[in-house]
DNA sequence: CACCAGTGGGTAATCGATGTCACGCGCGTT
DNA sequence: AACGCGCGTGACATCGATTACCCACTGGTG
């Protein structure tokens, strides 16, 4: 199975030809005759030759590799975004190696820096910075998740964050909530912020004041996330709801809820997760398929290697309103 | 940031040197005056010089690149391990590449056919096939993960799933029950065949025969596995007890519990997930760490690539059982 | 009959960095 | 004074595949 690393050259000699025309069979340059072509193709097969990648991708100057780079390969829905792209990508032949940014600027800087240069042929990336505009000279196609690219025409799959905020608070309002907390971590970073900006809109356009101790910011610490949980249920002026702006904070705030016997608190999550519809109550969720996003922006890639000449285009992924029970708890 | 590809030569030209040396400056080699090396170093600063990883590769026949094969990138498991593996590795400017083996055979070979052209450093694979004697000729080290080597002095990283098997049955028995299940998927997978191994080895000593209904397989596919469940309490003598094989039957049998309603039935499963601590009853798990399998196999492969010669071993990692409720119900 | 176009195929340069080897210089030996 | 040695250095080959460029041959044409 790993064979003691045939050359092209080799190949050639079997097939009694030049490197040159060896390679134009295994390219398929048409301007070789039948005879020769077969001759090559039984060398290669005889001497089970695969083109070195490396070698090529020198002289080439490309590479059949995709770069996906995102807050954390662990984290819930980057998880399947990257199962998705990577199970695209691997029918196709095309490589996927992937690096997390850990939600720091300066680190989401030294890889992407470190990719480019690697030749790779092009990038997925959930940026956490708000400027790309340095990214502008890259020689390859770039679509950013998640988060949209600033100073950079480039394709984009995102989430309406407003919009799916505002769905969620909309759910809650319709079942007679006026109490209701916002729960998100990193506010530097542009999703949360999106989405608490839709959340604070539809509450205003339903002319409540959130008080600011209602908006809270957790850690990815874990203890963190959970204190500022309890002391958003010890306030006096408790909350009868909570909005939770991300998976990584339903996965926090929820244990905390039902281990102190709060599920009485209606709960709204943006972003599925596994067992969501078996705890109890289920939990409500504005849903968006990470399968789907992660195809959309692999889609829209591949279709870019191919060739296809595109406009830069925003691509916006659907949402919906998942009613599994803790968000339609009365008040 | 994305510069116009400088190349050692124009280095060379601006530090009045030849390519030689200063490619001897920047890997260090001692042999070097101290004014040509700086003059060298200056070069490389002033013109923000970084060594194509590509050239590089090809000259010294390796990569700094590992890549870490797994069944399924998004399954929450592996999802973890590679998380730790990445970061890990991303500090020592190490690449790493994934793939995922779908748990089919083929697809393994393909892709480790695949990786054998490409000049990796090192592998870290959970392999679904039973003869790895063919990876013998590899030039990189291999650790594995979760499954065994067969054919093959390798290191590897499990757990020890017999004995897994056998302490969850044995929780369940210690509190009473004596008509304990088995869920698994594809038995064709030592990881699963050996828990049910464990599984079968302590319902024994317990002098207890398990009927062969209460041995369940379920397939991927998520409408089998319901039905697989469902089928299994629909049985006359219904079993009082759930032993799940793996984290992925666990997430499709328990939303089934929980939507018919059938929470009185005790259940453990092997692997920990999210939310297990949150559901009514709380899921009681054999644990073992996805992070800590990631760090030991990752050390692993990192200190080989270091240059320490070390003798292939395997290391076990630890297991406990996590007491939640699941499994503590009575019969 | 000499010339041109078209087709198949070879030679050598190239991608960028590194290993091989030999060279020149200064210094200590005998 | 000739020799040998070590050190810093650079010209050149090399990794394996691709490509720019050139050549040989065939057949048709003026």
């Amino acid at each position: 199975m790993i064979m003691p690393r045939i050359k092209l050259s080799e190949v050639a000699r079997l097939a009694r030809t030049s490197t040159k025309t060896a390679s134009r069979v295994i390219n398929g340059d048409p301007r070789v005759s039948a005879a020769t072509r077969e001759r090559v193709q039984r060398a290669v097969t005889e001497l089970h030759y695969r083109p070195d990648p490396l070698a090529r991708s020198l002289r080439r100057g490309t590479d059949d590799t995709i770069a996906v780079v995102v807050d954390e390969v662990s984290d819930p829905f980057f998880t399947r975004v990257i199962g998705e792209i990577e199970r695209m990508a691997l029918d196709r032949d095309i490589t996927v190696i992937v690096a997390s940014t850990r939600r720091l600027a300066e680190r989401e800087r030294t890889v992407l820096d470190g990719l480019a240069h690697r030749r790779i042929a092009g990038l997925i990336v959930a940026s956490v910075t708000d400027d790309h505009s340095y990214l502008r000279s890259a020689h390859y196609p770039i679509v950013f998740i998640d988060r949209e690219a600033i100073g950079l025409e480039a394709d984009a799959v995102l989430v309406d964050d407003r919009a799916g905020a505002r769905m969620a608070v909309e759910h809650l309002l319709a079942h007679g909530h006026r109490r209701i907390a916002f729960v998100g971590d990193r506010l530097d970073i542009a999703t949360v912020r999106n989405r608490l900006e839709g959340f604070q809109a539809a509450m205003s356009a339903a002319g409540i004041t959130t008080p600011e101790e209602y908006v809270v910011h957790m850690e990815p610490q874990l203890t963190e996330g959970r204190h500022a949980v309890e002391r958003l249920l010890a306030l006096d002026e408790q909350p009868t709801a909570i909005f939770s702006a991300n998976t990584r904070c339903s996965l926090l705030t929820l244990p905390t809820l039902h281990r102190t016997g709060r599920t009485d608190v209606a709960f709204v999550s943006f972003g599925d997760f596994a067992m969501a519809d078996a705890l109890t109550p289920g939990v409500s969720v504005v849903n968006h398929s990470p399968e789907l996003i992660g195809r959309l922006a692999a889609d829209r890639l591949l279709r870019r290697l191919a060739g296809e000449k595109l406009a830069a285009e925003t691509i916006t992924a659907p949402l919906e309103v998942l009613a599994r029970g803790s968000g339609e708890l009365a008040p």
